[in-house]
DNA sequence: GCGACAG
DNA sequence: ATCTTGTCGC
């Protein structure tokens, strides 16, 4: 496991990404979909008093039926800047991973791993700090071309820099917008649009994304007091 | 210089 | 990311 370093300008995080980004292992093909362990790592941020939770859950490939779970609170020390989003996110995910009682075989993130302007986003960079198997599952585009994929569960087209793929837009659902996918460390791409596949097979995200997006959720709250206030019932 | 821009 | 009501569709 890599030493854990945030720059203190941007310009120390371009460079830094420069140097890890040679440690990306991108000749394996990665865990076997549906085997094994499948873990999602999200995070929700409180503005007001700069707090950062993160949650890390481990889903048995096979059935995605949760297996450990672990959050990790922690302050914000990084602003969101494009591009450099790990150094936002990955202390807190590095902490909520280390925690966890089970192996968590191929890790799945929000963001982007080789599509990415350095080809160093969030997964690359999170995988070279573990060693693990991880890949990049996002809701919107970034830096790079493609055309709309057809409109089926499973249809998926390129996305490019250049004539160069780093990753896929995949439709997980008939008739939602499609998910981008890329690979982060030590996972092949196919394999990476396979496993996506697998784990959203009832929603347009993954599995191990929409569980870890709640349960960071549930935490930030319980750590931060009330959240935004809820409805009141009729009753009220 | 301007706009776009993962979470 | 986060705030936030109603509304469209199955």
């Amino acid at each position: 496991m890599t030493t854990l370093r945030i720059p203190a300008d941007e310009a120390g995080a371009r460079a830094l990404q420069d140097t890890l980004r040679t440690r990306v292992v991108l000749d394996e093909p990665g865990p076997p979909p549906g085997t094994g362990t499948v873990t999602g790592v999200d995070v929700a941020y409180d503005d007001e008093r700069d707090v950062v939770v993160a949650a890390a859950v481990v889903l048995d490939a096979a059935t995605l039926e949760v297996v450990a779970e672990a959050t990790a609170t922690g302050q914000v020390t990084f602003p969101y800047i494009p591009g450099l989003l790990a150094f936002r996110e990955i202390p807190t995910v590095l902490a909520a991973l280390e925690s966890l009682s089970a192996d968590p075989g191929l890790v799945v993130c929000d963001g982007y791993g080789q599509a990415h302007p350095r080809r160093f986003g969030l997964a690359s960079h999170l995988g070279v700090l573990t060693g693990l198997p991880v890949i990049g599952v996002a809701k919107n585009p970034f830096t790079f071309s493609y055309e709309q994929p057809g409109p089926h569960r499973g249809d998926r087209s390129p996305l490019l820099d250049g004539d160069e793929v780093v990753g896929q837009a995949l439709r997980t659902q008939d008739g939602t917008k499609p998910v981008y996918v890329s690979v982060g460390h030590r996972t092949g791409l196919d394999n990476a649009c396979a496993h996506t596949l697998l784990l959203a097979r009832g929603f347009r995200q993954p599995e191990t994304t929409r569980r870890a997006d709640a349960l960071c959720r549930r935490a930030l709250r319980e750590a931060t007091g009330r959240g935004p206030a809820r409805a009141p019932g009729p009753g009220a």
